[in-house]
Order: C-alpha cells, then structure tokens, then sequence
DNA sequence: CTCGGATGTCTAGCGGTGCTAGGATCATGC
DNA sequence: GCATGATCCTAGCACCGCTAGACATCCGAG
C-alpha cells in the first residue's frame, strides 16, 4: 500500500501549497487579487485542481484563516507569558493582537473581515478558532470584574481590539495614536 | 437658459435616482447583488450612463456611504437630546449607533466596511463624515475623563462600537447579549 | 506482458463582472 | 433646413468563479 500512502501524502502537500500560494499572494496583493486563475498558475496546476481539494474560493479563505488562528492564539500566548501582572499581561495581549493584525492583514481578513464559511461562537465552531478564542479569555477572564462574565467581557475585548485593527487599517484611524488608544482600552475596561 | 436648467435639475435628479436605487438594491440583496447591469436596468438606462455620473462602482459606494453619515449624524444627535445625564446620553448614543448599523447594514457597509474613495479623519475629509464625528464627539467629549483628549476618547469609543457592529453581523458574536455588551462598555469606557 | 478500467489532470467554455470605444440619435442654435 | 454638439446605447474587452468532458497516465488482474 505504499504507493497510495505517497498519493496521499502528495496530495496533502499539494493543499498546503495551495493554502501557503494562497495567503502569500493575499498578503502580497490583497485578497483580491487571489484569483482561482492566478493562484493555479502559480502552484503550476490547473484551475479545476483546485477545486479537487476545495469546494471554492470561499473554502480556501477559511482553510488561511485556520492557519492563521492557531498562529494568533500562539502569538498572544506567547506575548502574555513574559508578563507578570494581570495588567501588563492584558496590555501585552493587546499589542500582541494588534500586532498580528497589522502585520498579518490577510490572514486577519480571512478569519474576520471575508466570508471563509467558518462557524463562529457555535458548537461547531473549528478547534482552532475556539482555541484563540481561549487564549484571549485566559488573560482576559481574570480582569473581567465582579460579577462579569469572563466569556461576555472578552468578547466586548475583543470587538474593541478587533474595531481598532480594522479602522486603523482603513485608514480611518490615525496610526500615530495607536499606542495611546491601547493604554486606554486596557486602563478603562480591564478591572485591575 | 431654462432649457438647461431644467437639463441640469433632470440630471441631478437620476444622480439621486441611481444612488437611492444602489442603496436600495444593496439593503435588499447586500453589495454583491449592486451589479452595474443590474443597477442600470433599475434605473431603467444603459449602464455607460452610471459612468457619466460617477467614476466607477466605488463611488456609488461613496455616494451611499455620504448619504448615510448625514443620517446616522442625525439618528445619533437624535437620540441623545432626549437624555438627561451624560450617562444616559453615551448609553442612548450606543443604541443608535447599533441599532443604525444593524438597520442600514448596507449603508453601514458602504460608510466603514467597503471602499467608497472616501478620506477618512484628513483635511480633504466629506463634511458629513467630519459630522458624524463631531455628533460622537458631542456625547462622548463629556466623558472622556480628566487629562484624555475628547477625539482620542471618541476614536476609542467609536471604534470599540464598531467592533461590535461588525463582528454581531457577521455573526461573530451572539446578538442575545448586545444589552449586556453596551451595559459594559459605557460602564466602562466612559468616566462618570 | 498486456490490457481494461480507474484515477488524475487539462482544455475549453459558461455566465457573470467592471468598464469603455465608437456609432446612432436627438435637440439646439444658426 | 441643416450642421453641430450633447446624449445615449450597442457591442465588446479582459477578467472573474466554476465545471463538463476529453485525454493521458498509472494500476492491478489475467
């Protein structure tokens, strides 16, 4: 049966392929200009191959953001771990998110801005987005104040953080205040 | 020279025809469906006609975009002129901003989501846009708390309420907890 | 070793998109 | 009455996501 297993593992690397084209070419160019014609080129298949491993373009969209979920929950993980009061560590958390956005724009579209036919705050919502989901409420839970639902305020967090990426980015925020606009969130909605 | 003024007042005239029809289009079957084709048979003219209106797609999208913020100016001032205490005033703002973006979603699109060509927080700025600022800045300047500027206080606001907005929409966050959610981030973000 | 069938991949094409060149048609001023 | 200029439409461009059907290639059975 060794000559299947190598099909399959062939295969599996070819959809990581298209998954890594993919986000490389969002981040490059927008996610506009991931079109089914230029990401074949570019994996040097044909267009119709691509849709032997994806259902469509949409699909594609939600596999970058998995990806890119487990990266962002590492990443704030990480951020937080240094940190050694509740304080600092909600502080790094927000740098870490916004960070991420801002440096991974596609990514953070596929998982929050685009349509990748993903479920969200559902039970089948993929483990990988439950997961950053968890990580924001590790950190965020222990500053929600009496009688706050850790769940409830992570998720008014959350969406804080998550209008300041996107508004930045639009340019519809100004960058020079974006370390102010931090210190505020955390000093006003964490209960230290 | 009546001929050509009432040449002009018939332009201005399918102006608003096409944008009310964009807007309407966009409410019904969301962005997608606003088609050139599509919007041009509504209208009930070839579509090179839209192009002797406006540039592109994209600044229809502004038009509707522009058109919005003088209303959900208005929505806002609206509701907030029949509090009496400033924290009644932020909490009424919040309300009519959710409730205006999940009323107008299309609209809300166009003003903060989409690409409508538009200067966001620049000299060259729409006047309805610098508006629908300075109504968040009205409301929430009184609250910003001893040494905040009031325009960082109200970007801060502002964008955590779009978070909000954006992430309920996409269904992202579950509506059954929006009172909770604007309980807490007036609570929180403003200084009473 | 050969051959039928399954598997994999490609070419070509469908209906749609935003946008535009160029020609027809109409009203206007001489 | 007619040339001129404004106005509008037909037709088409290059591109999009997606798919049907032809073709090649490789596999296992005889």
């Amino acid at each position: 049966m060794s000559v299947q297993e190598r099909k399959q593992r062939e295969r599996a690397d070819r959809e990581r392929l298209i998954v890594a084209t993919a986000r490389e070419l969002a981040e490059q160019q927008g996610w506009d200009a991931v079109t089914t014609r230029r990401l074949a080129e570019r994996i040097e298949y044909s267009q119709p191959v691509l849709y032997s491993h994806f259902r469509g373009k949409r699909e594609i969209i939600g596999a970058v953001a998995l990806e890119g979920a487990s990266e962002m929950a590492a990443a704030m993980r990480s951020a937080t771990a240094a940190a050694s009061t509740p304080r600092d560590r909600v502080a790094a958390l927000a740098r870490a998110y916004l960070e991420f956005a801002e440096r991974n724009p596609a990514v953070y579209d596929a998982l929050f801005q685009l349509d990748g036919g993903l479920a969200y705050a559902q039970e089948d919502t993929p483990e990988q987005l439950k997961d950053a989901f968890a990580a924001l409420i590790e950190t965020l839970g222990e500053v929600a104040g009496d009688g706050v639902e850790p769940e409830l305020f992570t998720e008014v967090f959350w969406a804080s953080l998550h209008g300041v990426a996107t508004l930045t980015r639009s340019r519809r925020l100004l960058p020079e205040d974006a370390e102010r606009r931090i210190e505020l969130l955390v000093d006003r909605l964490a209960v230290l």
